[in-house]
DNA sequence: GCACAGTGTCACGCGCCACGTTACACGTGT
DNA sequence: ACACGTGTAACGTGGCGCGTGACACTGTGC
């Protein structure tokens, strides 16, 4: 049921591709084309992967952009899911 | 390889869940807990579906939130590869 | 002890977008 | 003619992605 808090993608970028090839923050910032801040931003949690951003990361460590959106999309959802009570909305169809 | 345009998932929301049930958009915002306006810029593409909004569709609708983000990143994800040679990003891992 | 690189972070600005309200114009059906 | 549903334009608010410049902290090498 992923009931558990799923983690940043920040933190699976750092620990699944900067930490295994050595590579520092600034220099996977500058390969990425992006400024050192965003980047740092990023991997401490202060900011999501936008779309552009998850094209950069697939070109860069060959991975997929789905796979960094889909982690993003699944963190925004928890966090939503945090305050399901606050907002009032009328079935319309049947559970 | 979807390499086609996917559809804006406002353009979903309408003909799979609106027009079945027969209910009026300005109905539909009112049970989702939004604004006439917000629903209908959704619904003509003029706005993205939000985390928030996900959850409220997921709700009232009886679907999964994570159906509504999923198609929201791949038409996201479509819009930038768009423009994928203006990004200059240099690969760390060999492709 | 000291200089340097790497990093995190603060302040400020810019632009975009989700969301709300109010108001107007259009088409359809009564 | 009138009411209704709808799209949309104009306004403001808040948040976030991204950039820059500047500062403080940490570890390493001299």
């Amino acid at each position: 049921m992923r009931m558990h808090n799923p983690p940043h993608p920040g933190e699976v970028l750092r620990e699944l591709c900067l930490e295994p090839l050595g590579i520092s923050v600034t220099d996977a910032a500058q390969a990425l084309g992006t400024s050192r801040k965003t980047l740092s931003a990023i991997l401490n949690g202060k900011a999501g992967i936008s779309p552009e951003m998850a094209l950069r990361l697939s070109i860069a460590f060959n991975t997929t952009p789905e796979s960094w959106l889909a982690q993003q999309s699944q963190y925004e959802l928890w966090q939503a899911e945090q305050h399901r009570g606050e907002l009032h909305v009328k079935r319309l169809v049947a559970a």
